[in-house]
DNA sequence: ACTATAATTCGATTATTCTAGAAATATGGT
DNA sequence: ACCATATTTCTAGAATAATCGAATTATAGT
């Protein structure tokens, strides 16, 4: 994963509004949750929530899937594993005894 | 870990600045790096090099300590490893078999 | 005390994000 | 065709964040 997109998903998943979204549906699994159950729980103005949500959506985080006059919200999980991949990978890959550091 | 924490952590990694301040000082491991180096490596202004170190080290990802006339940062491991888990904690764990479903 | 290096803080500007009301679109039922 | 429900898009204002030059603080050497 390239650097600005891992900063994308993190930036987007960085505002308390989305990130109780994103848990939202990541507990909720396979199923996923309809916009309307997120504005339930949530609260927020709709229009201010559908602004979150594309923003989750944009970035690949989360889809959606229209079912009759609902839509379906669900966590893209691979995603996720990316992104955590991501975080971890490389740590200490530079790190080196006090011997080898050069001047 | 509380959900507004988290969401403080990813917001101050969601920045392409400071993901690549953060993960300089994770491949760089226990030694960690002085902020000269890290101004070598991402070429920005001091001050705003210094404002983006700022917001890492006041949500706990990194932490400074002198060595004479430097400041040598290092990434918070611990925090890492909680974030991480906070975002794969609980997965599917409100998922339900179809006939489960509550009208 | 003076100088040099390292890094931060201050102050101001520009850019972006958040919020939400109002209007518009999508779908299905009658 | 019309209505109801679900959700988005548009628009605009307020709040927050990013950037960077200049001034300041911190530490050590001479």
């Amino acid at each position: 994963m390239k650097l600005d997109t891992a900063a994308a998903h993190l930036e987007a998943l960085g505002n308390p509004t989305r990130l109780k979204i994103y848990r939202a549906l990541v507990r909720a699994g396979a199923g996923g949750l309809p916009v309307g159950h997120l504005q339930a729980k949530l609260k927020s103005a709709p229009s201010t929530l559908s602004h979150h949500i594309k923003t989750l959506v944009s970035v690949g985080l989360i889809v959606q899937v229209r079912e009759a006059t609902t839509l379906v919200c669900h966590a893209n999980f691979n995603v996720m594993q990316a992104l955590v991949d991501f975080m971890v990978a490389e740590c200490c890959a530079d790190e080196c005894k006090p011997a080898q550091v050069a001047a």
